[in-house]
DNA sequence: GGAAAAGTTTACGTTCACGTCAACCGGTTG
DNA sequence: CAACCGGTTGACGTGAACGTAAACTTTTCC
């Protein structure tokens, strides 16, 4: 009911995910609403979280991994001890990011050529093409 | 044995996965290595298959959607009266992995920053940075 | 105030993508 | 020729990521 928490109905339908995926997420502590008696309440915070997640299954990364990356995105929350060492992760986990959209951007490369090589085919057999 | 034969267990050994992957890509018909008797032989058409399910996999597609785009790539293995649509499907799965890198590139900026703030609560708290 | 809606826990089921035996075949090598 | 090595086909096992059904409580609506 407050503005800065969200049931759980309301949580599924803006993300488009079910009950059962939200409470397993929190299973494996991906995300932590507060509980009002029984109910969940889903935080800011959660919702946050949650957006990244998405993302990251989009990616391709396990929950695991993902559960990982995320405390990246917390550094303000971790120890001082260990702030250094979340950094340092933090850049190697950019790092591979960048090398994965360059892949990303290769093979699109190259599925483009191997598109308008289809292309030439679909002209010579005199073929027409959707936009025509 | 031949040039352009390889066995199951050179193609592992270069691609880093096992017999037991191999197979299982034939079982769900991604792969289509010949036979010399009981043994499989894998081809070049095989290896170039193989190379796009790992990038695949990498960007988080199932396998059964691989396969489906595995299809795209072959273009005049098709009869002519399913090229036209092949290239349509390919011209959506070009447009779906240009969004997937622009969802990428906005990912690593946002996190970029999300760094380089962390960086500022390190040098805020004195603490030394793995470079210097 | 009584039914329906929305939420809860518990627990077993399912799909995907392989892993892991077991039992077998066919070269080759010491 | 025995003993491996590399390959084969079943077939059952497994971890991840949920789906689904049952049985129950709590809110909401008319």
């Amino acid at each position: 009911m407050n503005d800065e928490h969200w049931t759980i109905g309301r949580m599924c339908e803006e993300f488009g995910v079910t009950p059962r995926t939200l409470r397993f997420y929190e299973a494996k502590e991906l995300l932590s609403p507060v509980r009002e008696g029984q109910k969940r309440l889903f935080t800011r915070r959660d919702r946050a979280r949650l957006k990244l997640i998405l993302q990251g299954k989009r990616f391709g990364y396990s929950l695991e991994e993902i559960r990982q990356l995320l405390n990246l995105y917390y550094i303000n929350d971790q120890q001082a001890t260990q702030i250094s060492r979340t950094y340092e992760l933090g850049q190697k986990h950019l790092t591979a990011m960048i090398a994965k959209r360059d892949e990303l951007n290769e093979a699109i490369a190259e599925f483009q050529e191997k598109l308008s090589w289809g292309e030439q085919v679909l002209a010579s057999k005199g073929v027409k093409k959707a936009a025509e």
